[in-house]
DNA sequence: AAACTTAGTGTAAAAATTACACTTTGAAAA
DNA sequence: TTTTCAAAGTGTAATTTTTACACTAAGTTT
């Protein structure tokens, strides 16, 4: 179990967070360029998710959330932690070679990340005139090539855990403005879960929960019936309904 | 997102496993007694999940596989990561002071440390006359106590992931012997999860699944009729029944 | 006024889940 | 050898949940 004589270097760690967002038809991904730390002039055109080293003294989850904060200004950002990735072959592609070569770092550097996946309403996102607002891209996530480093692989674990979660707890509401349609509603998880759902039987369903309260407001400028808009009630998911949450 | 010019101490990052096993009638966790890397004769009574920091070029989950190696002789035990436990404050209990100040640790020291829970069929588990066989114990789950370190939280989040997973992928068979009575696996369903199973209902299900394959044994040496022994056919949960697996 | 588009609604059949108690079998005790 | 003990093994009916499915309502545009 003790390991006795050998040399231990200390990796890097770092925070890497895939961010969704819906549109309303799509899910999408958040993606970054990839740029040099202190060499910020050099860039490929490898898209990577955003991600941070941790500093001193900060929890993973301060991390992750001040990653977030830099780029889009939201604090109070759903948030979840999706495991570690730390296989010494992380960076093992031609051009993630050429990247820490050109950033001088040693490609025998370790670096150990912790994944995060985050949900944010696509519309309070505001392209952050510093930062990296300029190198920032929404990508749909069936669209989503590859990218650098392994994010490819936490992007696996994330949509995974996404779905699973979904499945089980009211989260699809951070993904929609306070006040949504029965429809959006529908989209988003006909979406995430790959289709299939049918439309009656997920409002009965989604209405039976108790947690949506409806509104007095409508859909507007829309061309036909506008639909009736609905809120969540968390108290309501945390009393009633334990754990009785299923969809689909 | 980057953040410029602020200094960077990597973290040692080592990892913890939770190893479960199942005695008939209790969820059992393997426990160790505290001693001090590289002064070996310190210790204090704290019990600690096993653990070791990870070596150079080494993936995470070899790290794992190697402290329960060491504890345990076994290879190819069933393992999954739980997630990556970070809090700068984690090392604050006046015990775990004491201990980094007698193995000479600074404790501003950061450490990562990355959680796993293991299944182990108990049986099949030797002391090791190496190693630290003789400060290894089984402790019933319902009576660990405080832990050392933040190792508290690590066994909540892998009960809840053992629970998790228990009742949506077939991994119970990981703590039984090959061949084993409906009623040893009742017992274990029941008791990880919190009991109130239905003993014919959960012996259908279990025997509908088709991944059961009964044998030409029977339990021995029992003071009443034996039960005949089943042995688990992962191929027939791969195929068959695609994901349609649950209990309770 | 007609056409278009999405909102909104109910029911019946099938499947899954639950609750529940007696008979069988082998070993041990009388 | 008979009785007793302890766990093994078995089936059904009621309830609940899930699924499949199509027409009317309402507001906007043409």
């Amino acid at each position: 179990m003790v390991q006795k004589n050998s040399i231990i270097s200390n990796p890097n760690v770092s925070v890497d967070c895939v961010v969704f967002g819906f549109d309303g038809a799509d899910l999408k991904v958040l993606l970054v360029e990839r740029y040099g730390r202190d060499n910020l002039d050099f860039q490929d055109d490898t898209l990577v998710l955003p991600g941070d080293l941790i500093n001193n003294h900060e929890d993973l989850n301060e991390a992750a959330s001040r990653v977030l904060y830099d780029l889009t200004g939201l604090t109070k950002i759903f948030l979840q932690q999706i495991g570690a990735f730390g296989s010494p072959k992380r960076l093992s592609k031609p051009k993630d070679i050429a990247w820490l070569d050109a950033v001088r770092m040693n490609p025998e550097a370790r670096v150990i990340t912790i994944g995060y996946y985050a949900l944010i309403n696509i519309k309070n996102y505001k392209v952050r005139p510093s930062s990296f607002a300029k190198h920032v891209v929404w990508r749909a996530y069936d669209e989503v090539g590859e990218l650098g480093f392994d994010h490819n692989d936490i992007l696996d674990r994330a949509i995974h855990n996404l779905r699973d979660q979904l499945y089980r707890e009211p989260i699809g509401f951070e993904l929609l403005p306070s006040h949504f349609s029965l429809h959006q509603l529908y989209s988003l998880y006909n979406e995430i879960m790959g289709g299939g759902i049918d439309r009656r039987n997920f409002r009965r369903r989604m209405l039976k929960t108790g947690f949506l309260k409806e509104t007095e407001e409508y859909q507007e400028g829309v061309p036909h019936k506008p639909a009736r808009l609905y809120t969540f009630i968390p108290e309501e998911f945390e009393n009633a309904s334990k754990n009785n949450f299923k969809f689909y």
